[in-house]
DNA sequence: GCCAACGTTGGC
DNA sequence: GCCAACGTTGGC
């Protein structure tokens, strides 16, 4: 499957996760309950991610990156200093998960903007009114469409 | 900084 | 189970 996955540079960015050991990252911090299924249910070793940038200047597409591990508990919740900290979860009966995901490439930005004027994307869920999921499936369609754009960039 | 939209919480 | 209040997201 193939997924959009946004982040705010100013935590972690492309960049940051290319400089990381194996260039992968835990997708720590998700506390939304639709976004962790999708990543407890259905996200397997080897899908597809568009690695978004959001909460910035210019948000949009910024590279593309791959799942590399499925989901396991994420330990910010267990750790009360930190500021994804649930004081409902323990370690018997964690509440939320997250995969790991390993960058490939920077590709040049492809901004939000550009992607709302693309015919074949206006059925994606980024774009849908209101719409504030951090993770998102992909169509294989879209996807192409996608990396077209990139390339042709 | 604003604010629309949405998710969560908690009283009832 | 309803729903008002509140908090958060995230583009602009």
């Amino acid at each position: 499957m193939y997924w959009l996955m946004k982040s705010e540079p100013d935590e972690v960015s492309i960049d940051d996760v290319l400089t990381m050991p194996d260039r992968s990252v835990e997708w720590f911090g998700v506390r939304n309950y639709q976004a962790r299924n999708f990543m407890r249910d259905q996200m397997q070793v080897g899908d597809g991610v568009l690695f978004y940038h959001s909460g910035c200047a210019e948000p949009g597409v910024a590279g593309l990156a791959e799942v590399s591990r499925t989901a396991l508990p994420d330990e910010t919740q267990f750790d009360a200093a930190s500021p994804y900290h649930d004081p409902k979860a323990t370690r018997d009966n964690p509440r939320w998960f997250c995969v790991r995901v390993r960058a490939l490439q920077k590709t040049p930005l492809l901004p939000l903007s550009i992607m709302r004027k693309v015919p074949l994307l206006q059925e994606m869920r980024l774009l849908a009114r209101g719409n504030r999921l951090s993770i998102t499936p992909v169509t294989v369609d879209e996807w192409s469409c996608i990396k077209t754009l990139l390339q042709a960039s």
